[in-house]
DNA sequence: ACCATGACGTTTC
DNA sequence: CGAAACGCCATGG
């Protein structure tokens, strides 16, 4: 069956994240609705490698632009050669320019 | 219903 | 500046 659940829909709005672009789980959480759960966020991400591995996790941030996440790659510098790889600067575990390629699930409706 | 967990965020010391 | 506490809330046991 599926979970219409806080989980789910993490895992659908992450994957309308742009190629190259980051967001933070308080962006994802309160698009949602509930812009206090960023922590579910984060914790439905882990198990979106579970439910959904099409899930860009490692394009999803703390509020700092840090990979708070990457342990949960499995490979600590897994998360941060993945937004390499997209263009995305890293630098001491850090988004570079994190202003700028911040991504808000807001701007789907102004797409 | 209660307690524990958690990839956050903010405030306080 | 760094660590810790607190708040916040969905999911699971």
């Amino acid at each position: 069956m599926v979970e219409d659940s806080f989980f789910t829909r993490v895992h659908e709005v992450s994957r309308q994240i742009p190629y190259g672009r980051v967001t933070s789980y308080g962006a994802i959480a309160k698009y949602l609705g509930a812009a206090r759960s960023a922590r579910m966020v984060g914790w439905a991400l882990n198990g979106s490698k579970h439910q959904a591995p099409d899930v860009p996790a490692h394009r999803v941030v703390n509020r700092n632009g840090f990979l708070t996440g990457k342990k949960h790659f499995g490979q600590k510098s897994l998360m941060q050669q993945l937004l390499e790889s997209e263009g995305v600067e890293i630098v001491d575990d850090q988004v570079v320019h994190f202003d700028q390629l911040f991504w808000d699930p807001s701007m789907l409706n102004d797409l």
